[in-house]
RNA sequence: GCGGGUGUAGCUCAGUGGUAGAGCAGCGGUUUGUGGUUCCGCUGGCCGCGGGUUCAAUCCCCGUCACUCGCCCCA
């Protein structure tokens, strides 16, 4: 018996690391006004379908699909935005003129071949902004990222930034690359062939030397920009330079869903290998449409969990986890056992310390070595001795030192 | 979906056509009520799984599964 491919049981031993991250995103989130949304991990196909794209890898070969026992399709999420709008329409987050500022963290699950930084079921964090179209929308979506990156001290990274204009420039943009990539057909990879057609974009992407020498002149989005896209991607600019979030404008990022219009970007790290995002986002002007909403110009982002954590553990920036603060030592005789249970529970209840206790019936020896190992603080010891006179020891391991105490006067000496 | 690598004790890895070792970890002991260092001992392995070749396979061949590197894709 073993796991499904491409998933992972997260094991109490490396917990440590997931929790440091979530408490990062619950602080930093709340310092923009950010609260979470909790959605169902299963959604009508149809959702992913709309929002993603059927072009899409994700849509068109990725997906965890299947009819259920009533016969709708159903599907795992391999990602979270569509998601989030189609449960803002729903119920209404952004009536009445209102934005709504939402994050997310949890499971997606994409049938890809597993790699390193690539999991069939992998978890995102991620934040939108629903309902603001101006520049400040997407500065205040960076800054957070940016924050957050840095509360995990994840330093081997760039910010890529770039802007697809509206849906009817890329529209034109992409017949030009169509008729420029055609022209030079027999230098395409095979790969980049099959694309031209249904995603030309994503061939300026590509990793394939004679695709990069083909791109590297091809037509330029930035020479095809109307004055109000090229008017906000600029302000975007300014402020990023106002905040001092250091980035570098890259006219070859695509991001590979649909629904991205404007400001498109794209965190990544020398510490991860192939996969090197960190995470992405970008501006979805339209995608409330597809859904039958009302238009609802928002932006947002995504961090692969799993990635930021290899990156901290890369730098090894995920701090100590804390150790349990004592241990209540007994043995030989079944009053001196006796006491230790009603000692730690006192203990535990009463003054809210971390306590463990033997159950293995070991020797004094045994917990002793046991107590080290788990760096423990302090280690009480009440034998037989200690049970006849009413006391026990107090030891703190750091120091060796120890002292005899009452068993009354433990409440008030731990506080 | 495509190409390469790997798969031996809890972990990191050696190894040989005749059914296996090291280091670390774990447990115990070092004269009987006290940890971290020594020293000693012990536990622990269908050598990923299935099939084939062979008198004999962990080692050779095929398949399969998993992981891993890259492509692809993306978080």
């Amino acid at each position: 018996m073993q796991s499904i491919r491409g998933t992972k049981d997260i094991l109490p031993g490396e917990i440590h690391g997931w929790h440091t991250v979530e408490d990062r995103i619950r602080h930093i989130t709340s310092l923009y006004g950010y609260r979470e949304l909790r959605n169902p991990i299963m959604e009508y196909t149809d959702v992913f379908k709309r929002a993603v794209g059927e072009d899409t890898d994700i849509v068109g070969k990725e997906m965890y699909s299947f009819p259920d026992r009533g016969g709708d399709s159903i599907t795992l999420r391999p990602e979270a935005t569509a998601a989030v709008v189609r449960s803002a329409i729903q119920h209404n987050l952004t009536a009445q003129q209102q934005i709504a500022r939402v994050y997310y963290a949890g499971p997606f699950f994409r049938y890809e071949r597993p790699q390193k930084g690539r999991q069939r079921q992998f978890h995102q964090f991620g934040c939108e902004l629903l309902g603001a179209s101006g520049p400040e929308a997407d500065i205040e979506i960076l800054a957070l990222a940016h924050d957050f990156l840095e509360s995990l001290g994840i330093k081997s990274r760039e910010l890529h930034i770039n802007t697809l204009a509206t849906p009817e420039i890329r529209q034109q943009f992409k017949q030009e690359l169509i008729s420029y990539f055609s022209s030079h057909l027999s230098e395409l990879s095979e790969d980049s062939q099959s694309r031209l057609q249904s995603n030309p974009l994503r061939i300026l992407d590509s990793k394939n030397p004679g695709d990069k020498a083909l791109s590297a002149n091809a037509p330029k989005m930035q020479d095809m920009l109307d004055a109000e896209s090229k008017d906000h991607f600029e302000k975007v600019l300014s402020l990023l330079n106002a905040l001092s979030i250091p980035y570098t404008v890259n006219p070859l990022l695509v991001r590979g869903l649909d629904y991205y219009s404007h400001t498109v970007f794209e965190f990544t790290s020398t510490a991860l290998g192939a996969q090197d995002a960190l995470g992405g986002g970008g501006r979805y002007d339209h995608l409330f449409e597809h859904f039958g909403g009302k238009h609802t110009p928002s932006i947002g982002f995504a961090f692969g969990m799993e990635r930021l954590l290899l990156a901290m553990n890369a730098q090894e920036s995920i701090p100590e986890a804390s150790n349990p603060e004592m241990y209540v030592i007994g043995f030989e005789s079944d009053e001196s056992r006796k006491a230790v249970i009603s000692c730690a529970h006192a203990l535990r209840i009463r003054s809210g310390k971390q306590v463990i206790v033997d159950v293995q019936n070991r020797s004094l020896k045994a917990q002793m070595k046991e107590a080290d190992k788990l760096g423990i603080g302090h280690v009480i010891i009440i034998g037989p001795d200690e049970v006849l006179n009413n006391n026990c020891i107090v030891k703190d391991l750091s120091s060796g030192m120890q002292y005899t105490k009452s068993i009354d006067e433990l409440d008030a000496f731990f506080g």
